[in-house]
DNA sequence: CGAAGTATACTCACCAGTGAATATACTTCA
DNA sequence: TGAAGTATATTCACTGGTGAGTATACTTCG
């Protein structure tokens, strides 16, 4: 294999990573990515045929990942179900409480390109978010069996909306103690789910 | 008094409100505004004294009139309080599958400034948040008179992450079927909330 | 007149993307 | 084996265009 390629490829995509990450989108220029890899420009072009590519490619790099932390925060987790989806809304807030977070970095460029819905970037978020709420109602249907699919579903959809909600909102105000208020918000919602469940078994 | 100044003035804020919300802030350039405001950049400089400072004062012009249509869509609904909660987020779905939306303003705006926290439209942009989280908070402390002042608080910021989620998941996913889930899962904490505090009274 | 408001015409920096050349490694076959 | 050819990977220097912001002059009205 050609190390030289995929060694310049894997420095322009950590580059753009942090940069995406810190400065948005449309603030970062692909000059600075390529000097922050220590390439040219030119390299950059080589590896990606244009801007938009690279994008796509960065939050293509940062899917599994994400989901990957997550579910080991609920797996680490003991405890009955509402608390281990709990648990996720605790470490989003700890996260948070380090001066480099910046949000959900799919959520953030969705909002810059909001004018560009089907940009593939726009559609690796969503596939993303999608993995998310279907990895929760699947979760939530292994728990015991007892919850129905759609019922699984619905809740799934609660969390993600209290999750994505805590982004934004920590994001406005600083302030990470809104995750812990959706933790808060999302173990009632799960429980009061597994309640009406086992009742109806 | 000088028509121009504040006919100037009017179109550019105009302008600049309907590009920033359609484009994004960092797309749209002070030329493209002066030019759909029908005046010179030079104009815009005179009256507004850098881009930030646009940016800002598009936010401002948008405050009251959002907070002031979320109160006529929940005083316009009837019904006990969980419903009347519900209809803000049945509104939003409305809203939603108009074409031109693209989410919350200010939350779109925040995730492009995300890396200048202390930029005067964060600013802006979270006091407006803090006013919708406050003013949920007095009518659920309103309504009846039996909700703990705290209990309403938690209540309400409840609702502001589900409300925020349902604005940045609908973009990612182009989906207003999130608000309506939005809708029930605040319907269900609210009545939860209000069912504790009526039977502890 | 003179000040508020607007326009013309500019600066200078930056940005996405490219042309031409080069260096390095891999392949082929005389 | 080794020379010639080819694919990969990278650089330097550039272009056409646009970005925020400005110097200066014109206009209009009290």
């Amino acid at each position: 294999m050609k190390r030289p390629s995929s060694n310049a490829r894997d420095r322009i995509l950590t580059a753009a990573n942090k940069l995406f990450y810190a400065e948005g989108i449309r603030a970062v220029s692909l000059d600075t990515i390529a000097a922050k890899a220590g390439i040219t420009k030119k390299t950059v072009y080589y590896h990606f045929k244009s801007k938009d590519d690279l994008i796509e490619a960065y939050l293509v790099s940062r899917d599994q990942p994400n989901l990957e932390l997550f579910r080991t925060w609920f797996e680490a987790a003991d405890g009955a179900l509402p608390d281990k989806v709990q648990v996720i809304f605790q470490n989003i807030a700890a996260s948070a409480r380090h001066p480099k977070w910046k949000g959900c970095g799919f959520l953030r460029t969705a909002a810059e390109l909001a004018n560009m819905p089907g940009h593939p970037a726009m559609k690796v978020g969503a596939a993303h978010k999608k993995k998310f709420e279907a990895w929760m109602a699947e979760e939530f249907q292994a728990e015991g069996a007892e919850m129905a699919p759609d019922m699984a579903c619905d809740l799934a959809r609660h969390v993600v909306l209290l999750l994505d909600g805590a982004f934004s909102t920590i994001l406005v105000h600083r302030d990470a103690a809104y995750a812990e208020a959706a933790g808060e918000a999302a173990r009632v919602l799960v429980a009061g789910a597994v309640g009406r469940a086992s009742q109806r078994a």
